[in-house]
DNA sequence: ATCGAAAATATTGTTTACAATTAACAATAA
DNA sequence: TTATTGTTAATTGTAAACAATATTTTCGAT
């Protein structure tokens, strides 16, 4: 637990914990207990809190504590459509700009061709996992050059993976989305850029739809 | 100094006096200095450091010390290219939308006009001032109802604000804004989206290409 | 048995103290 | 004079102690 600081080692492991939902929704983080636990003292505990207020994935309230933060359909449809946005900005940036470098995402791609899929149980191997499919949206709006923009898009997604660590962790989709992933950059190296867009924005709003009515029918692929 | 929490309000004392440039671009933050000259000790101190280094105001080098967040020219562009995606795409919003909620974005509007331009020196009514004016684009974006793009959208209105108070503190501009913001409402309201959306555009685009010859050129309005 | 009040307990907010690291400075050698 | 190295001082990182508030428990009255 000695990388850089401690509270950035405190804060990575958090949001981890609340990505992975071992730290569920709703749940207190005692200051304390966490102290304890992870052999630190308290400061660096509250320092990491700051920063996961920041990112949304807790809440504080004044003198009564801080809560690992809620999720619902309607944090979950703010999130895709911002997603939605976003990256149908990025490829409109890339339409418009000289020298686009895609190099980036190729690779982001490539890491997801026959990736295993993890073992139940090893959260840790999940978490590299759903990432990595991640990665691709994620370097994808990387390349559109605006760094406010990316790092806007980070906290985004870890919130996205969140949620797909709770209903969507299934082979099948993931192996369909690394089939869509591949079109989508075939599709912006083509220069049919207005093609890539109407095609992400199926992609993604297929999965809102699928997840959608996981949300809301019986919970079955939480573990 | 004692409203909710001490960090709190080292937190908005430390984010005001930034975007005032009172406390310039560059300069080191000393944890002990902040301490003393506030009253209070490192820990709220190192806490309010910590949201503003993820609102991106300072930046802090481990062992190093926190420092004031530069501005450029690039950092600019980048803050207006995202305000005006989110700006278009709220109307965009609010155009599919079935009841969309304007008052608040009218009342924004009410308290720009006539509003009196503040003197010279008095920072806290010249912040005021500017804020105002700032809070019709907000009010806009939080219109189109994503919770998560308008806490985004708030971060970016900071800086925004920041570049305004260095480069556009200016009555004759404000003026103006006032006139472009009651145009874009009264299309919004007319049913007249696409319009809006492309006065909106042009009112942003004008703006920036202003700015940036004041960027580039002599720096006489900065005081 | 239930409700309410008061004490006890637990938890957060803040301060103070200590440890570790870095930056500044002086002395020495090239 | 310049570069380098060892020492000192300053600053950040962390921990521990104290204060204030919230929650829980306990006890008594209805």
């Amino acid at each position: 637990m000695e990388v850089l600081s401690v509270t950035t080692a405190v804060l990575e492991y958090l949001r981890d914990r609340i990505i992975s939902g071992e730290l569920k929704a709703g749940q207190r983080l005692s200051e304390a207990e966490l102290a304890t636990s992870l052999e630190v003292s308290r400061g660096p505990i509250r320092e990491a809190f700051r920063v996961l207020e920041k990112e949304q994935l807790v809440v504080s309230f004044p003198r009564r504590g801080t809560f690992v933060s809620e999720v619902s359909v309607e944090d979950f449809l703010d999130l895709y459509q911002a997603r939605e946005m976003l990256e149908c900005y990025a490829i409109e940036l890339l339409k418009e700009s000289e020298k686009r470098e895609l190099s980036e995402v190729e690779g982001a791609l490539d890491k997801t061709v026959d990736l295993p899929f993890p073992p139940p149980g090893d959260t840790e191997a999940k978490l590299k996992y759903l990432r990595a499919f991640s990665n691709f949206h994620f370097k994808l709006v990387e390349a559109a050059g605006n760094k406010r923009v990316t790092k806007f898009y980070r906290d985004i997604s870890n919130h996205l993976l969140r949620y797909q660590f709770m209903y969507a962790y299934i082979p099948g989709l993931t192996k369909n989305s690394q089939k869509d992933h591949t079109q989508i950059l075939n599709l912006i190296k083509a220069g049919e850029y207005d093609k890539a867009k109407e095609f992400l924005r199926v992609h993604i709003r297929s999965f809102v739809k699928l997840m959608k009515s996981w949300m809301f029918g019986p919970r079955e692929n939480q573990g």
